[in-house]
This record gives C-alpha cells, sequence and structure tokens, in this order.
RNA sequence: GGAAGCGUGGCCGAGUGGCCGAUGGCGCACGCUUGGAAAGCGUGUAAACCGCAAGGUUUCAGAGGUUCGAAUCCUCUCGCUUCCGCCA
C-alpha cells in the first residue's frame, strides 16, 4: 500500500509508476473519494464533539437542564450516526483503490513493457564443456535413482517428484551449507509454517494479481505459501520495532506450493516447475535508509553462494514491467542449464520497500534529543536457495561422461560422498 | 469435541458506567552525577486520522448492541491459556 498522503501530493508519478508495471488505476475516482472522505470526515467529527460536550454536561445539570441535554444530545447522535455510515461507505471504497495500487518501481529501475527492460548486469563463471553430449537433469536423475516422477504422477499427478538416496542426501547438503554461510552474517534460521490465514497471505498482496497461483483450503481459510516470505514477513504483523533491534534477518527454510495455474505446457519436463519444493528464502526488516544497501546485501550473498558452488551464472536487473506488485526493484538470478543451452531462473531477490509493511502495520520506532519518531520498517526478499533448482543445476553442470555426477567441492563435506553414480 | 478463564500502550500490569487515553513498573530519550561507564537521581515518553493552527475524532483483541455517556454491561467472532476427552 502506498501512502495517500504521497499520492495525494503526486498523483502524476504515482500514475507513471503504476503504468510502467503495466497497471493502470483511476486516480482522478481514487483522489475524489480521498476528498469526499475527508469532508465527511470533518463534519462528522464536529458533530460527535459536540454530542460528547453535552453528554459530559448530564451529571451536573439540575433536573430541568438535564432533560433537554438529553433530548439534545439523542438528535446529534442521530446526525452523526447517519454522516457515520456514509463515511464508512467511502472510506470502503478508498481502501479497495488503495489496496489495488501497486508498489512504484525504484527510480534506477528500467522502465520498459513486460521482459523487455530485464538487462544483465553480470556474469559469473564460464560455460561448461563437455565432449559428449549432456544430458538434462531428469534423465541424469533417472538414471542415478535420485529423482522419480513417474510414480509421483501415479500418487499425485503432474509436476510433482520423489528425490531420493543420494538426491535427498544432497538437498540437505545444500541446506546447510547455505545456512552455514547466512548464520554468520546474523540470519536468523526459521522453520515457519506453510499454512497462513487469510489476512497473511493479502496483506502480504498475494490475493490480489496472483490469487490464481495460491492453493487455497476452503474448509479451513488456510492459504498454502509460494514462498516462505508468505509466513515469515507476517511474523511481525501489528509490531513495533526499537530502532536498535534493525536489521532484523531471517533465513527461512520452507515448502512451497505453487498452482502453476497457466503455465501448461510450459517446463512439464523433469523438475524445474513443480506444484511443490524446498525453499530457502532470505528475509530482512530495515530502517527506510538502510534499504538500498540491504538489497545489495541480499544480492551479494546470493552471489556469494552461488559461486561457491561453482555455478555458472548472471544477474539480471530486472526492468519496470516484471516486477510484482509488492516490489519496487528486483534482481534475479539465472544458472546455466547445459540441456537448454541457456540460463533457468534460479533466485530473485526484491526490495518491497514500506509497501508490504504499511499493510502488515510493521513499525519502527527512534528516539533522538527527546523526539521520537515512527515510521514503517522496509521489508527485503531474497532467496537462498530454491533446491529443487539448485539441484537441476547441479547435475547437468557437474555431470560426467560415464552419467555419474560430481558432488561441488564446497557440498562434499555436508553430503559425506563426492560423487553420485549408478549402484 | 466438552468446560472454564483470559485478551489494556514498545513490553509487563492496574483499572467493573461519567473524575480513564488510562495508576505503576520495565524499556527508550534527554539531563545530573562520573576520569569513562554501570548504578543512582530527575524530567519526558501511545499511535492513527482531520486541520495552517487552536483544536478535534478514533483506538483498551475484532464486529455488533444497551446507554445521554462503555476499557468497564450484553451478544457474536477470533486468538491464547488451563482442565477433560480423543489421538500420537
Amino acid at each position: 500500500m502506498l501512502d495517500i498522503k504521497f499520492i495525494r501530493e503526486n498523483p502524476e508519478a504515482v500514475k507513471k509508476g503504476a503504468a510502467a508495471k503495466g497497471v493502470s488505476i483511476d486516480i482522478v475516482k481514487l483522489l475524489k473519494l480521498d476528498t469526499v472522505k475527508r469532508e465527511l470526515q470533518a463534519s462528522a467529527e464536529k458533530t460527535r464533539a459536540l454530542q460528547k460536550e453535552l453528554s459530559a454536561a448530564v451529571p451536573k445539570a439540575t433536573p430541568e437542564e438535564k432533560k433537554k441535554l438529553l433530548a439534545d444530545s439523542s438528535k446529534l447522535k442521530e446526525e452523526f450516526l447517519a454522516l457515520d455510515e456514509r463515511l464508512k461507505l467511502i472510506d470502503g471504497e478508498l481502501v479497495a483503490e488503495l489496496m489495488r495500487i501497486p508498489n512504484l518501481p525504484a527510480p534506477d529501475v528500467k522502465i520498459a513493457p513486460g521482459e523487455s527492460g530485464n538487462e544483465v548486469a553480470l556474469i559469473s563463471g564460464k560455460r561448461p564443456q563437455f565432449d559428449f553430449k549432456p544430458k538434462d537433469a531428469l534423465t541424469l536423475g533417472e538414471a542415478l535413482d535420485i529423482i522419480d516422477v513417474d510414480r509421483a504422477s501415479k500418487v499425485s499427478g503432474s509436476r510433482f517428484g520423489y528425490l531420493k538416496g543420494a538426491g535427498a542426501i544432497l538437498e540437505f547438503a545444500i541446506v546447510r551449507y547455505a545456512l552455514d554461510i547466512l548464520m554468520k552474517e546474523g540470519f536468523v534460521p526459521v522453520i515457519p509454517p506453510v499454512m497462513v490465514g487469510e489476512k497473511a497471505m493479502k496483506a502480504m498482496g498475494y490475493l490480489d494479481r496472483s490469487a490464481d497461483e495460491v492453493y487455497h483450503f476452503a474448509a479451513d481459510n488456510l492459504y498454502l505459501v509460494g514462498t516462505s516470505e508468505q509466513s515469515v514477513g507476517p511474523m511481525h504483523m501489528d509490531e513495533v520495532f526499537e530502532a536498535a533491534e534493525l536489521p532484523k534477518r531471517y533465513v527461512a527454510f520452507s515448502t512451497c506450493f505453487r498452482r502453476e495455474a497457466g503455465s501448461y505446457g510450459k517446463d512439464t519436463r523433469g523438475i524445474l516447475r513443480v506444484h511443490q519444493f524446498d525453499k530457502l528464502e532470505m528475509v530482512s526488516f530495515v530502517l527506510p535508509e538502510h534499504d538500498d544497501a540491504e538489497h545489495k546485501l541480499l544480492s551479494s550473498l546470493e552471489q556469494k553462494m552461488m559461486k561457491g558452488l561453482g555455478l555458472h551464472f548472471h544477474v539480471l536487473n530486472i526492468g519496470s514491467g516484471d516486477l510484482g506488485d509488492p516490489a519496487a526493484r528486483k534482481y534475479d538470478i539465472e544458472a546455466w542449464i547445459p540441456s537448454e543451452d541457456k540460463f533457468r531462473e534460479t533466485h530473485s531477490t526484491s526490495t518491497t520497500t514500506d509497501w508490504q509493511a504499511r499493510r502488515l502495520n510493521i513499525r519502527f520506532k527512534r528516539s533522538a534529543a527527546g523526539k521520537t519518531e515512527h515510521g514503517f520498517v522496509h521489508m527485503l526478499n531474497g532467496t537462498a536457495f530454491a533446491i529443487g533448482r539448485t539441484i537441476v543445476a547441479i547435475l547437468e553442470n557437474y555431470q560426467q561422461a560415464d552419467g555419474s555426477v560430481k558432488i561441488p567441492e564446497a557440498l562434499i563435506p555436508y553430503c559425506g560422498f563426492d560423487r553420485i553414480e549408478k549402484k
């Protein structure tokens, strides 16, 4: 949610910002609602104040005065109720309009429609050279008996998989590798709930334009998270941080669930795009002035962890048209996938500035020179590892001519083996 | 699933119809003290909204209701705790 005062003062900037994301908003209607609301509020409050004044005089009044006071007060109360009813109606409309407005792109984000503004900012490593035709992850995984999508489809349908044996161990190794790096940076490991209530999911901004992506249990009105950000962000809902407590950094491990509605026919093979996968996600709560630095930190940590695995990747600065509602700026990492001869997304880090924090009502306070300042925190998130896709990248990039797969150096201590081969 | 209790400010906790936006403590800020710190002492300290301001309104889990007037009484909802049952 944007600050209504900011919208009032910068209507053109808001309109432009939303348009840059491909969202059209009726700013005239919104400002009109805002004006009417304030007028109604002023007269309702005036009536109410007068009524309260009369009420307060009742205990001290003489019997005759009392009679008149009670009658006048009752009348004012009716007037107030009528005004208040209209006020609530208008305010409801106003809030609905406000919630529809996406976060604005940060000033340094390229304005361009769709994905056309995405730019490669950095390339790390080199394409691995094979003196044989590299196989895809599924072929490798099935041959090594660590991935089974056939049986998964029997049990759960399409876009599911079993990860077995050395594959399962590899997952835990990646988790522990990332935790060791991030805990040194002050991130607190968290295993959050993966089912969250409507209030939390809505506040995070995932029930507006991306509602189709989310699994919903109607009987309990609970939603399955598509990323643990949706569970870790609301953790501090309606809380106020002392400035000294910030930054607050978490790295959450959770299973993530996505309906993948509208992606029929896309990436149907293997485990690159599935309904259920595990992911480590970084979430930061920071003071507004630390937002940019934190975003760079999250991006650099993602890169550090990828370099540590020796994977070839590039970093994309995402253009305005490819930003989701909550994000003001986004950097993606795409890892090299030899079988597809292209880069595929494995990481994404966004700052949501104060957009999510406003909806979640997460604030900070700080005192200096005898004055107390309140404000909304800034919330950022970033992938530490989307584990399924990381395993896909490792299998493909570290595959050998004989069909075995070497384990990246950094993961060997965590795996307890240095190669996955056919038994 | 059955029963009971509870939900107050950044936090803890008092408060059972008008004197309550709310005693007190912790925390925090400022000052005194100190070589410096800690401790101690003193002062201050809820937020949101409307308004140029004076000021006003709202908020004691949430939504309704009773009343001229509600943190306080009533109803419903949600959450938490305890006991019982059930399951592990």
